[in-house]
DNA sequence: GACCCGTGGCG
DNA sequence: TCGCCAAGGGT
């Protein structure tokens, strides 16, 4: 849920859920749809999906417990190499790298002096983070934790608060004099007219109605001023359904996967 | 590596 | 107002 998601939206979903699913057998019996559900506009909901899937995957392969193993963390839908390392660093105590965003700002301006990290990881940081990782496991953990809390609370990307931060006399951005950011400009992503408004209007039309939806009944949910053409909705309705994310019916009706 | 995938809040 | 950003992952 946290992927791309801030903690004060996630918050009161994932109070629900735990409540709901208290263990990954209990979302593993729900319908795909239902869990899709759910998640509301949290957005992403291939990832609701893809949490549906693990918890199925949890069941065949763990027994129905979160396994501890790093590999076998990753092997897992929608767990990549942070979620991997995040479980089994903060649940397991185990010594991993945990890269996030938070800990990526951190690390660039306290250790190689620069306002934001690149675009993507790269090999050097995952080197420079595992190199700052204490030997012990349980202190690695801590590690870990504390740089991201320093990150999400402290060292926030817009207005660093460096008047409060317990490093600042040994932070390299700030002894440089807190140069700005050099380089490409980071791209933000388009929203008005893109697929991805489309996908989100069809997937909030199917979660408002239990009942499925005909092809005119979804035509109406989505902003006609914001399709691009009249194939569109019709593209991106096939690449919901391609994606699990939505189940047709006979007779042009869809509703979201039983 | 580039690109795609939602949504809402904030400076 | 609007671009930026948010505990990324998959293809």
């Amino acid at each position: 849920m946290l992927q791309q998601t801030p903690v004060s939206r996630v918050l009161p979903i994932w109070r629900e859920w735990v409540q709901r699913w208290p263990e990954p057998a209990d979302m593993a019996k729900e319908p795909p749809g239902e869990v899709i559900r759910a998640w509301g506009r949290l957005g992403y909901p291939r990832r609701a999906l893809r949490l549906h899937q693990a918890a199925q995957a949890i069941v065949d392969r763990h027994d129905g417990a979160v396994p501890s193993d790093h590999a076998e963390l990753l092997a897992l839908p929608g767990i990549g190499s942070y979620t991997a390392a995040a479980v089994a660093s903060f649940a397991f105590g185990q010594r991993h790298a945990v890269l996030d965003t938070n800990v990526r700002r951190v690390f660039a301006r306290a250790v190689t002096g620069i306002e934001y990290p690149p675009p993507a990881v790269t090999s050097a940081e995952t080197r420079l983070a595992t190199g700052l990782l204490p030997q012990q496991p349980a202190r690695a953990a801590r590690w870990a934790v504390a740089v991201m809390e320093l990150g999400a609370l402290v060292c926030t990307a817009r207005s660093p608060k460096c008047a409060g931060c317990p490093v600042s006399s040994q932070c390299a951005w700030r002894l440089a004099g807190s140069p700005p950011h050099t380089g490409p400009a980071r791209k933000g992503q388009a929203w008005a007219g893109t697929d991805r408004q489309i996908r989100g209007a069809l997937m909030a039309a199917l979660r408002k109605s239990r009942d499925p939806l005909s092809h005119p009944q979804l035509v109406i949910e989505v902003p006609d001023g914001a399709l691009r053409d009249p194939g569109q909705r019709s593209r991106c309705l096939a690449g919901l359904i391609e994606d699990g994310l939505v189940e047709p019916l006979p007779g042009d009706h869809y509703q979201l996967p039983g």
